[in-house]
RNA sequence: GGCCCCAUCGUCUAGGUAGGUCCAGGACACCGGGUUUUCAACCCGGCAACAGGGGUUCGAAUCCCCUUGGGGCUACCA
């Protein structure tokens, strides 16, 4: 009888959830589903520099959003709480006293322009730097003494030199480190915060973590973190997991950092911009925008988002709420972040969380990087809207409607329910936005898109269409979709040419483009009123062009 | 530079832990055709891979070694 399954996903509150974070929370999330375990969330919050005041409660709200939801964290609490690790300051100090006491650690009080040093000369050697430890530990009175001369005091873990340290990976393997590779490293620095690699032993401690499972960018780490373990607790280690890495399409491991760098070329791109209203739009100062575009500097995410938009340059989704943004299902991300290093071992791809939940199993985890490949989400996105019912999509789009801000949030329920039908084979809810919005804005609100203005309406008798139809909209006395239909079908045979023909001058002239919901169904659900006096608005406006 | 991980179609991958049933299967993308009131969706067909070199073996995508290539880490960040 093998014990529950506990794990965790600790991310540092320095933004919002990026893809990959999603990932390593998802297959957390997944085996302690799977198993009937426990998955915690817990807050890595020790670095008082990086963090951002609302990022935690970004990353809750993302996480909910997948339909991750922890069953031990921040918001529901926990026998094992706090989660935030800047409220368990007390007993990381009780344990690195604990490791002071028994000469497992020692004081440090080295300048960072020491270390450094220290660093380059090991470099310029060409031999990986390791710290030397000293032949006796600092005591107190020299911690004292060194506080007096206004040093830095900081806390270094003596990692044992002596044997090769072996982390036990379930997909990888033993991996083997060399005696003497990991060498003494700071898990208290001079602010009293712990580092990551001491918090995150003892906290995986007190929390019962049985499996770790985490980026591959930590598999150097596991050795210090492991003996660290061995010198503070007697029981046996968590088993621990390294995923593949999600590498970006522009190569390398995908950043946040691509947003600002694919803003920065656009910047450059353009030779035309108004650099003072750019930087006013982003609520930064010139002098700030002129260093971001010599790359040295990086504005917040907001600024960021102000500025792509101001520009109508499109950044890569990196972000969760950037693919929420784009459109996107929260099924298809979860279904899609899943199959990125792991498979059910047979042919199916397109399932929803209670299916990867019956499926998965660490066995079939990849090894290899994978990449993101934003082609085949758009793909996985159009399976899932057509999948997902209407009642539920409902809810997804009013969430996206509501935060794009879009006019097409005044619809009923009903209404919109209306519209999802007929919009069966998009690929986002960018495109149901899209196709439905002309019947939310006003007459006057109508923008016309050149090119379908010039396509439609000045070639192939477009205007002269389109009079012809008007007047036979005019002329109805019923408006229902079957009316319209066969009064449309019924010119195309006179007039002895394909349906698109008629349609395409209606459609741009109702909608200002060549894009919306079903002809008929387009017209009807404007109604007689409207409908008649976009035409003729757009018969007066362009007959002069003609 | 040092340490570590990885390597099947353009991309995600199946197959590799019991070597023959794999002249390598699926999906996305792409190309060609069809359907069509727009955008999509949909239907049919096609192209396309075991990184290279050595072993081991009757036999290797599968095991071993080297080379090459990609990635990660190298902080008082996590």
């Amino acid at each position: 009888m093998s014990e529950k399954v506990v794990t965790r996903f600790a991310p540092s509150p320095t933004g919002y959830l990026h893809v990959g974070g999603a990932r390593t929370a998802l297959f957390n999330w997944l085996l302690a589903k799977r198993t009937g375990g426990t998955f915690i969330l817990r807050i890595e919050d020790t670095d008082q520099k990086r963090n951002t005041p609302t990022a935690t409660q970004q990353v809750m709200d993302d996480l909910r959003w997948l339909g991750i939801q922890w069953d031990e964290g921040p918001e529901v609490g926990g026998p094992n709480g706090p989660y935030l690790q800047s409220q368990r300051i007390d007993i990381y100090n009780k344990y690195i006293k604990k490791l002071l006491d028994e000469q497992k650690a020692y004081y440090c009080f080295d300048t960072t322009e020491e270390l450094d040093a220290l660093r380059k000369e090991a470099e310029s050697q060409k031999k990986s730097f390791s710290y030397s430890r000293p032949k006796e530990f600092p005591n107190e009175s020299d911690v004292e003494k060194a506080k007096a001369q206004g040093r830095d005091v900081t806390v270094r873990f003596a990692v044992p030199q002596d044997v090769p340290m072996v982390v036990a990976d379930i997909v990888r393997g033993e991996i083997t480190f060399a005696a003497g590779a990991i060498g003494d490293f700071i898990i208290q620095k001079s602010d009293g915060f712990p580092t990551y690699n001491f918090a995150c032993v003892v906290d995986d401690y007190l929390m019962k973590i049985t499996h770790v499972i985490r980026g591959q960018e930590h598999l150097n780490n596991t050795p210090g973190q492991q003996a660290l373990w061995r010198a503070l607790f007697s029981s046996p280690l968590p088993k621990y997991v390294h995923m593949s890495v999600t590498v970006s399409d522009t190569g390398g491991k995908l950043s946040k950092r691509e947003r600002p760098k694919t803003l920065r070329t656009a910047i450059k791109a353009k030779q035309d911009i108004d650099l003072e209203k750019l930087a006013e739009t982003g609520n930064i100062t010139p002098e700030q925008l002129d260093s971001f575009i010599k790359g040295k500097a990086m504005p917040d995410i907001p600024a960021i988002d102000a500025m792509a938009e101001y520009l109508g340059a499109a950044l890569p989704e990196i972000n969760i709420v950037d693919f929420f943004k784009s459109g996107y299902l929260p099924e298809t991300m979860v279904n899609f972040l899943a199959l990125l290093g792991w498979n059910p071992g047979d042919n199916r791809e397109i399932m929803v969380l209670d299916e990867l939940t019956e499926s998965f199993d660490l066995s079939r985890l990849t090894k290899a990087n994978s990449l993101f490949d934003r082609r085949k989400l758009l793909a996985f996105n159009t399976e899932h809207i057509k999948m997902t019912p209407p009642e539920k999509l409902l809810q997804h789009l009013r969430a996206y409607l509501k935060t794009v801000n879009s006019p097409v949030n005044s619809a009923e329920d009903e209404l919109l329910l209306k519209i999802i039908k007929l919009c069966e084979g998009a690929r986002t809810l960018v495109d149901i936005e899209r196709k439905s919005r002309f019947l939310f804005l006003d007459n006057d609100e109508i923008e016309y898109d050149n090119k379908a203005v010039k396509k439609v309406l000045l070639k192939n008798d477009g205007l002269a269409v389109l009079t012809i139809v008007r007047d036979k909209l005019a002329a109805m006395e019923q408006f229902t979709e079957q009316v319209i239909e066969d009064m449309l079908r019924c010119l195309t045979e006179e007039k002895q040419v394909g349906l698109g023909k008629i349609a395409q001058p209606l459609r741009v002239a109702i909608c200002g483009t060549t894009v919306s919901l079903p002809i008929f169904e387009s017209v009807q659900m404007l109604g007689k009123k409207d409908t008649l006096t976009r035409i003729d608005t757009t018969l007066k406006k362009f007959a002069a062009e003609n």
